[in-house]
RNA sequence: GCGCCCAUAGCUCAGCUGGAUAGAGCAACGGACUUCUAAUCCGUAGGUCGUAGGUUCGAAUCCUACUGGGCGUGCCA
């Protein structure tokens, strides 16, 4: 049930004599204020500015005059400028709460034309250690992945796996030159780890090296600028002038600034190398490292058999590695088809390309070049090895051969926009059309310094041991004596740890998703397992609470199917607005869908919660004044843990019966 | 240089295709537990929605300029 869509459908039969616009139509909306009814019809003002002469409230009136609402509504009000105000009837509220007891959908309708959806998403480079940032495409793609399937689209989920990359360049060459394979035999997934961290190491030390005289001179250049610049606003005189010097001094300082904060973190990875006499010996000995590197993922690319044999060895331990994390948060694919799975195809793709005279050689490697960029879509480098870019369209054109999808979801981070609007313009230009490409880009996750968290730089905190540490805190909570002891029957250590894991993960996924995906969001254990406020502990406890009152009444979920016919009016304010919010789940996943954004639905729990939380305060189900009444609440307790473990689950959140 | 994104309460963030008095949470202060689980609820305080213009009945939302920040920008992904 999707409430602003029926009541649309009416206000465009009310008016069809005035308009063939139908945007007018759809112009309700919420009221943020319950003195001004449920929804709010807003078409009257724009539109007798249409008509040109008409005020809006005469006009309002006229529409109101046309309009058929009232098996849904109260007689509606005009009001302000010219607000249609539309108040429910309660008797509809709760002939629709009866109707949802027996529905297992929570009276949420499927789609009436499903559509068959590639989800791109998750898509971790293998081999390089996960941390904070590796959860966001996963956590939202699998959300959007669950409320598409639900809402009745085909859904297809594939986690297209950076398993070719340089990455393997990195971990081969580390191996050939710092290995033990005893030791890598015996505990392959630390050991590689360690072993790509060193070679990136030596790598990023060989950069800043190379970097410090060409940073130097930047400053150099940079100071003498600044200095210009100061003399310069110092003489001027003229106000108008001046305030342009000054703009440019500002400038120049920044870039003064900006170049000594790049020297500085070179010298810093130099000295973290040269103070460390192994190191240094090692990169003194590795002085083409990076150049060698990129000569062994060609190698690999191009089928050397050592290579290869390595890589069909360690690939598997890196896929163990990411899959223990996705177990951990309960989250599959339909495929895994990563980069390597699409190698034999790239050579066709550039082939394909140059053929149709898209593509063509400059500065020695393969380009397309596209209307309305600067820099080209490079398909093959002058090394003859290929890239993201001619992956992603062997992909593509896989995926249209394999599943003839109506849509591919890319769930990535919004620094790659440039790669899929070139992805995209390209596409359209050799005739897939008729596929919709959606990139569904999100912000990054910055440190509690409100510094981005990057992949390459510094230390970062291992995504595993980041899972473990919010089940820990959460394990705190649970296990807390003053709490569990008011637990009847008592829990025990294996329920104990059942709660601990759910909220704690539960409290990663909720932080993530309750951001909306394009900000930018800073990353704060403390405050997402801290289970106060807006975190999915307090969805979950919401549940809990609903679980608690059916167990304490004697019934169970299924047996609750209906409200004694007697009712036709609430007893209380807090009933009324928690049956309106049951009733809006519909629209709270248009909404995701629409924008593709999970927030939407964390946003609509929330808010369920707190009603429930009021009339949890307000109406006792066993103290009811009456045993009709009792099963009105009844009924509102059970449809609100449905609706509450609804939608935890289409966000990949678990639920428990107490906590 | 060019392109994209962002700027909302002390802090972290919402704010739906323009709608009525801009909302939450945290932190602060004051209340409510012989409880269907107080991991809760109620109340108080906190804002020139970066600045300046424009569009109109009406702007946090759309347009322009500016300021400040982030990201990207030919051989990583």
């Amino acid at each position: 049930m999707h409430l602003p869509k029926q009541l649309s459908l009416r206000f465009a039969d009310a008016l069809k004599n005035l308009t063939d616009d139908v945007t007018y139509a759809s112009m309700i909306r919420s009221t943020n204020d319950p003195k001004f009814g449920d929804y709010q019809a807003n078409c009257a003002m724009p539109l007798s500015k249409q008509l040109g002469g008409k005020k809006p409230r005469e006009l309002a009136a006229e529409i109101v005059e046309q309009l058929k609402v009232d098996e849904f509504c109260d007689p509606p009000e005009i009001a302000g400028p010219g607000f249609i105000n539309l108040r429910l009837k309660n008797a509809f509220l709760l002939d629709q709460l009866r109707a949802m007891l027996v529905d297992d959908r929570c009276l949420v309708s499927k789609v009436e034309s499903p559509r068959r959806i590639i989800v791109d998403f998750s898509s971790p480079n293998v081999a390089k250690p996960m941390h904070v940032g590796h959860i966001r495409s996963t956590v939202i793609g699998d959300s959007l992945a669950r409320t598409l399937r639900f809402l009745g689209h085909e859904v297809i989920t594939d986690n297209h796996l950076g398993d070719w990359g340089t990455q393997f360049g990195i971990i081969i060459y580390g191996y050939k030159h710092f290995g033990d394979p005893e030791q890598v035999a015996k505990d392959p997934v630390p050991e590689l780890a360690k072993l790509y961290r060193l070679v990136n190491q030596l790598i990023e030390y060989r950069k800043a090296k190379r970097s410090t005289e060409t940073l130097a001179e930047n400053i150099a250049v940079a100071e003498v600028e600044l200095s210009a610049c100061q003399q310069e606003s110092e003489s001027i005189s003229d106000p108008k002038e001046g305030k342009k010097a000054k703009k440019r001094l500002a400038s120049a300082q920044s870039k003064l600034k900006s170049a000594e904060s790049q020297l500085q973190g070179a010298n810093k990875k130099i000295a973290a190398v040269e103070s460390d006499s192994d190191l240094f010996a090692k990169a003194e000995a590795h002085v083409n490292v990076d150049e060698a590197v990129l000569q062994e993922t060609v190698k690999l690319h191009q089928g050397d058999v050592e290579n290869l044999r390595l890589w069909e060895e360690f690939l598997p331990h890196c896929k163990n590695e990411i899959n223990r994390v996705y177990d951990a948060l309960s989250i599959e694919f339909d495929h895994t088809l990563g980069e390597s799975f699409y190698h034999s195809m790239l050579a066709g793709v550039v082939e394909n390309l140059e053929k149709r005279g898209l593509a063509r050689d400059s500065e020695g490697a393969v380009c397309v070049f596209l209307d309305g960029f600067d820099a080209p879509m490079i398909v093959q480098k002058k090394d003859g090895a290929y890239l993201y870019a001619t992956t992603d369209l062997a992909t593509l054109s896989y995926r249209l051969e394999q599943f003839h999808p109506d849509e591919i979801v890319y769930v990535v981070d919004t620094r790659q926009s440039e790669h899929f609007e070139k992805l995209f313009a390209l596409a359209k230009n050799i005739g897939m059309e008729d596929v919709k490409l959606v990139h569904v880009n999100f912000g990054t996750v910055l440190g509690e310094d409100g510094r981005p968290m990057k992949t390459r730089s510094g230390t970062l905190i291992g995504l595993e041991g980041l899972l473990a540490d919010a089940v820990d805190r959460a394990r705190q909570v649970v296990c807390n004596p003053d709490r569990i002891m008011k637990i009847d029957p008592p829990m025990d250590a294996a329920e104990q740890s059942e709660v601990a894991e759910v909220v704690g993960l539960g409290a990663i996924k909720y932080a993530d998703l309750s951001h909306h995906r394009t900000s930018d969001y800073r990353f704060s254990l403390d405050k997402m397992v801290s289970l106060d406020g807006n975190t999915s502990a307090y969805i979950q406890y919401s549940f809990a609470r609903t679980q608690g009152i059916l167990r304490k009444a004697g019934w169970s979920e299924q047996s609750v199917t209906s409200i004694d016919p007697s009712i036709c009016e609430f007893t209380h304010p807090a009933e009324r607005a928690l049956a309106l919010l049951l009733l809006r789940m519909e629209e709270a996943l248009a909404t995701v869908h629409q924008d593709y954004a999970p927030n939407a639905l964390v946003d609509y729990l929330y808010e369920t919660a707190k009603a429930y939380a009021v009339f949890n305060d307000n109406c006792h189900v066993l103290k009811a004044e009456s045993e009709e009444i009792a099963t009105l609440r009844l009924a509102l307790v059970t449809l609100c843990g449905r609706v509450l473990r609804l939608g935890l689950d289409l966000l990949g959140i678990r639920v428990i019966a107490r906590m």
